[in-house]
DNA sequence: CACCGTTTTCAAGGCTCTATCACGAGGGAA
DNA sequence: TTCCCTCGTGATAGAGCCTTGAAAACGGTG
């Protein structure tokens, strides 16, 4: 099972986060400053790290920064205040995730199995995904249809991407938001019907009437098909 | 929909939350103490639990904790002090998230659907089901009749699914309304009829005339054959 | 600050689905 | 056969869900 490296000064979080890890099976690397970090991921080699933004010396971030000019490796940050939400996202981080203290082990758990279950399919960075006329380049966030670009806001290519790595596969408007936002977002389903109503209206305009197809008390899918 | 027990000993967060949620489509079960809380959840399997942490005697975190001895459920807390989320997080004990008071209602219904459509997520162990020429995709909500795809409602799909996962049995429809609806709640047997005949007509249309049989006095069963 | 594109929410309206009733057909027992 | 109960079907009102238009928040930029 994977290795997991926990960074965090506080050594009851630590605690708490190894026991939850180890109960799940994973085996667990503590260090307790962004120092001890670095030395102890260059040992171990771990699968992901678990990194807290709020340490003195060398915080989490720039743990991070620091990591990632030899790895890749997936982070998954543990801030305690929204500011540190906001830095978080200012910084460019690929397929990482952040949990917000006080947090639930069995959620943390549960992020860490995504993330791994992600980059495990990522392992060939699909940066292209095609289905059927529709082709989303996210590096360069670039979608067309047919040979026919659209213009896509963040937020549409964000929606688009998720439905068309599942095709066919229906997503509640929950499980959209949370896959669009992560997950402590509380929005309105309304909300992904407007987006999804503008992805249309575009796609529309390019002879698609139903590139998203609506499953009645359901939620949504990928459903392309001209016609 | 889903069932959701509210615990917590003030009489009037409880009629908020359960106003809220019950304006929302969930139906809920109530118990103002943690002894009530645990034999109500027996009775009623709750899909959701509403846990305040500050009450009399048991306590929500200790209430937590006999839940968790037989149960996986879902878990949200309401809080009312910062020094309680503290208490949440040294303990070990898997909720899933938690709100602190006051709180709005909306925010409320929102992070439970939130939390419901993520353990519907998680919580997918037969993403097919297949008897005979009926297919039975739930993941994308598709259901095929021998290659012909049968466009069914989120009720007749729920039905089918039931009937299909242990076929040749035969189900009351007293145990279909239970198993498709949950506990708790009480529908004329003639609505399941309605649904089992709009099944049956849409199967009638591919040339099935007896996907569903009939047990007079009994109940019906899945019985697909082509004859 | 004003402007503009994006995101989010709200309300109205239409449409689908659901639950129930009423009535007649059919099965089973005496 | 007769009676009773169960089941199937048509019709229907109401609930719930989705779409659409409009407008309010938000954020970045000149």
């Amino acid at each position: 099972m994977n290795n997991i490296l926990i960074v965090d000064d506080d050594a009851r979080i630590r605690d708490v986060v190894r026991f939850a890890l180890e109960d799940s099976g994973f085996r667990t690397t503590e260090a307790s400053t962004g120092q001890d970090a670095l030395k102890l991921f260059e040992e171990t080699q771990a699968d992901l790290v678990i990194l807290d933004i709020g340490m003195p010396e060398m915080d989490g971030l720039e743990a991070c920064k620091e990591l990632r000019k030899s790895s890749t490796v997936p982070i998954l940050f543990l801030t305690a205040r929204d500011d540190e939400i906001d830095r978080i996202l200012g910084f460019q981080l690929g397929g990482d995730d952040y949990v917000t203290k006080p947090f639930s082990p069995r959620e943390l758990v549960l992020r860490i199995k995504a993330i791994l279950a992600r980059s495990a399919d990522t392992k060939s960075p699909d940066e292209v995904t095609v289905f059927q006329d529709l082709r989303l380049d996210h590096s360069a966030h670039r979608c067309t249809l047919a040979e026919a670009e659209i213009q896509l806001t963040g937020i549409e290519f964000s929606v688009l991407s998720i439905l068309a790595k599942a095709p066919s596969r229906v997503y509640a408007r929950a499980q959209l938001i949370e896959q669009v936002y992560g997950h402590n977002t509380y929005l309105s389903g309304r909300t992904v019907d407007s987006h999804i109503r503008n992805i249309r209206q575009k796609a529309r305009a390019l002879g698609y009437p139903d590139l998203i197809q609506t499953v009645h008390g359901v939620g949504v899918k990928l459903g392309i098909c001209q016609c």
